[in-house]
DNA sequence: TATTTTCATTAGCTAAGCTAATTGTATAGA
DNA sequence: TCTATACAATTAGCTTAGCTAATGAAAATA
């Protein structure tokens, strides 16, 4: 049964997983009026509350543009509020309005409730299983990340 | 230690993880001349075999266009091949050409080696655990398209 | 035979990432 | 103190990878 695992073909299997389950996610939250990279990044706001626009590139792993644009997009539908940080006149602190709140737990509820009807009937072993995959996964992200 | 696991905390973390890994994941093959959509493509042709359009992109999970033009992009770079089907004239299968093979072996060694050795180090259990979730998160997105 | 369905392409849109260049502010060193 | 360097954020412009809608041609069906 416990046939040596091959980290290549793991490898190529987590990443192909992967691929197809977000693929398959793109859209769902159309309707919503937000879409996955805003919902991604009010998620890291609502969680870790306010951060400057470079700590949040960090948090999500990409380029400042990139959450610079995405910020401007959201305060624009006031999801989310700048506010000058006191001690550096460079920085701006990003904050998740109440607007954003509402939305976000709506989204959020609404984007992932397709992956746990999809889970709903696996058991509490595959469940564990895939919770720690999550952590596995995460940890390799940050290894790729900075190799 | 086995603590009811919550499917939607569950769902929440491994599309959070899925986001994190593929975001850290890219850009890892430019290099090569290929991108990751060639290279999953690619894939599927170099294990499934010629495949018409539509079975192509059922099988990555998209939709014709987004297919018709990876095959357009890709039989101009000689990776792949076009052949009438004897039996019906609207379809064409795509064949892997020698040229094509040789680059998705490469580009693949390469694009996976940054999980690949992400995954190294770690046991032999927890690289079960994380093939035992890959099967699990196919099953998934396959459950979320067809919902 | 006439209609509907299917396979594939084209045109044109959107989202989400990137790099390079620019502006304004802080800080370290001469 | 002044100057050079470093850092935060934005803007402009590019790329990739998806989508829908419209179209053409072939096959299947009523």
């Amino acid at each position: 049964m416990k046939s040596k695992p091959d980290p290549q073909a793991v490898a190529d299997h987590i990443h192909s997983a992967a691929i197809h389950l977000l693929r398959a996610l793109k859209g769902k939250d159309k309707r919503l009026g937000i879409n996955p990279a805003q919902l991604s990044a009010l998620s890291v706001l609502y969680f870790l509350g306010p951060l400057t626009i470079s700590r949040l590139a960090a948090a999500e792993g990409v380029k400042l543009p990139t959450i610079s644009r995405l910020v401007k997009d959201m305060a624009r539908g006031q999801l989310v509020m700048r506010e000058k940080a006191e001690n550096d006149a460079r920085s701006t602190y990003i904050s998740i309005t109440p607007k954003g709140k509402a939305l976000f737990e709506r989204g959020r509820v609404n984007r992932l409730m397709a992956i746990t009807t999809a889970l709903e009937n696996l058991t509490d072993e595959n469940l564990e299983t895939l919770g720690k995959a999550a952590t596995l996964m995460e940890n390799a992200a940050k290894a790729v990340r900075e190799a």
